[in-house]
RNA sequence: GUCCCCAUCGUCUAGUCGGCCUAGGACAUCGCCCUUUCACGGCGACAACAGGGGUUCGAAUCCCCUUGGGGAUGCCA
């Protein structure tokens, strides 16, 4: 049997953390299986729908690396299809007009929940052949059978059973004729030949009445997997209030691709103890029967984590080009050769490309300020000799390189009886403008001898033009 | 309320059909080491089988109940 997955979201905002895991099983289980992945747009709902949305996913499944075979197919393309399907239902007795209004249903609900039953539409329209009421524009429910049970094989959740009593005979066509979900998920999955559905666990309660339409369509339902569901990190499901939950916001952020899918897949999904998974492994191991009954909660130091073990093994080229796109706009024409020497030097600092690019700045622009406090420490009158005496001898240094700079420096430091701590640091702060930054030497390296004693001298003058405190 | 699902460290999880689990790994946190700073790296510490009943020689693993969490209960998907 030729696999079969489809991932089919509704373009009503970005494509999220968990659409994207979902995404991703689908994806893995098509390509590890030798199946087609299908991508189906599901629009029929016009108010929510937007343009804007579908660009988003597919944005995010560009950047995620994952791709379809068929599609994107989009549902409000399909009325035409579905109107047949409906009419075929209604033709057999299959399905019925409902003459209820918003406020009756609604009505009818509230009293319901008053008087402690479920809520559920009380099929009053259901073998109804009499006069419809005037001017009432009618919905189009399914007959969904009155007894017995539906069977769920969940590859993940295992067999679920649900009473048909639970079910209520749900609208298949809106007041206006437009087609709803599960109708549309239905005839789609049945034309597309899904033969696996592999889809969020908050779609559980529908697979029943989705099982039924099938059955009453004469199809055979697929196979299904429910995957949990990530919550935020308060036990609610994820949101705009989690902070970034949208694919692109970390894409932004400088969340390397392969990091994202290693996190992702390892959300709900595991392989004994294994951490790192390269997309090639994900699809050698990948398996249904491997992912997690429980919600779980997404992590965000984790993913950092996972984003600088990538960053330490990424291609330095890739890395330059991004860097020099994130630089500020003045400083994106730095020379290629330096880029590479700023990635090397920063890719096992930082969690992030944009943390990269804010922390780099200092290689190609001199300091516009001094971080305060470091500089209080050591940019003060004491160090004005240090800082004199080294800018004389780095100036006249033949070979700028690594080895030299920082034999420079020491031998300074024992000619004067210095430890290397004591002069370390103002050359760092009156170089870098702050006290966190890469090794001394390979720093003023890349930074170049040029700026590295014009910056020096901008310190001196610093120091010099100090208001000495009174002590 | 009703229905469905879930339940191992703060978080992600391991735990092949009950014994090798005085519960393992990873992130986070905290120490120590490395180090001119910050990181990286190394070593170590902290930290969990929700509770109660069974079944069994033996249960994190099986059954039941309770509790907790999530989802659904839409002319949203």
């Amino acid at each position: 049997m030729q696999v079969r997955t489809r991932f089919a979201p509704s373009p009503t905002g970005y494509l999220h953390i968990g659409g994207a895991r979902t995404a991703l099983f689908s994806w893995l289980f098509a390509r590890a299986n030798g199946g087609s992945f299908v991508l189906r747009i599901e629009d029929t709902d016009k108010e929510r729908s937007t343009q804007a949305s579908v660009d988003a996913i597919l944005e995010g499944m560009e950047w995620l690396g994952l791709d379809y075979d068929e599609g994107p197919f989009y549902q409000t393309q399909r009325f035409d299809r579905y109107n047949e399907v409906i009419q075929k239902l209604l033709d057999e007795g299959k399905a019925y007009r409902c003459y209820c209004s918003k406020e009756e249903l609604e009505a009818m609900r509230e009293e319901q929940v008053a008087n402690k039953q479920r809520p559920q539409y009380d099929r009053r329209y259901r073998d109804f052949s009499g006069e419809p009421p005037a001017g009432v524009a009618a919905v189009i429910r399914f007959k969904n059978p009155l007894d017995g049970a539906v069977v769920i094989a969940d590859q993940v959740l295992g067999q679920i059973t649900i009473s048909n009593e639970e079910l209520d005979d749900l609208i298949i066509a809106r007041s206006d004729g437009t087609p709803t979900y599960n109708l549309t998920v239905v005839v789609d999955d049945m034309d597309m030949n899904i033969t696996h559905v592999i889809r969020g666990d908050d779609h559980i309660n529908n697979t029943p009445r989705q099982i039924n339409l099938i059955k009453a369509l004469g199809g055979i339902p697929p196979i299904y997997a429910h995957a949990p569901m990530i919550l935020g990190d308060d036990g609610k499901r994820m949101s705009k209030r989690h902070g970034a939950v949208s694919v692109s916001a970390y894409a932004e952020e400088g969340i390397l691709r392969e990091a994202m899918l290693n996190y992702l897949v390892r959300l709900g999904w595991s392989h004994g103890d294994q951490e790192m998974f390269s997309t090639a492994e994900m699809l050698a191991l990948f398996k249904l029967t491997g992912i997690n009954k429980s919600a779980s909660t997404f992590d965000v130091d984790k993913l950092h984590w996972l984003n600088q073990q990538y960053l330490k093994e990424a291609d330095a080229n890739e890395l330059a080009d991004d860097l020099a796109k994130r630089l500020p706009e003045a400083l994106q024409a730095a020379p290629r050769e330096m880029l590479l020497q700023v990635v090397e030097l920063q890719r096992e600092r930082v969690k992030s490309l944009s943390e990269m690019a804010e922390t780099s700045v200092l290689f190609f622009q001199d300091p516009t300020a001094y971080d305060p406090k470091p500089a209080k420490k050591f940019l003060g009158k004491a160090s004005l000799p240090i800082l004199t005496d080294l800018k004389e001898r780095l100036a006249q240094l033949a070979h700028w390189q690594a080895e030299a700079i920082q034999g420079c420096i020491a031998d300074y430091a024992d000619e004067k009886g210095l430890k290397f701590g004591k002069v370390g640091p103002p050359v760092r702060i009156a170089v870098c403008g702050n006290a966190n930054s890469p090794a001394l030497d390979q720093t003023l390296t890349t930074i170049g001898q040029e700026a590295v004693v014009r910056r020096l001298n901008t310190a001196i003058s610093y120091i010099e033009n100090l208001v000495e405190p009174a002590s």
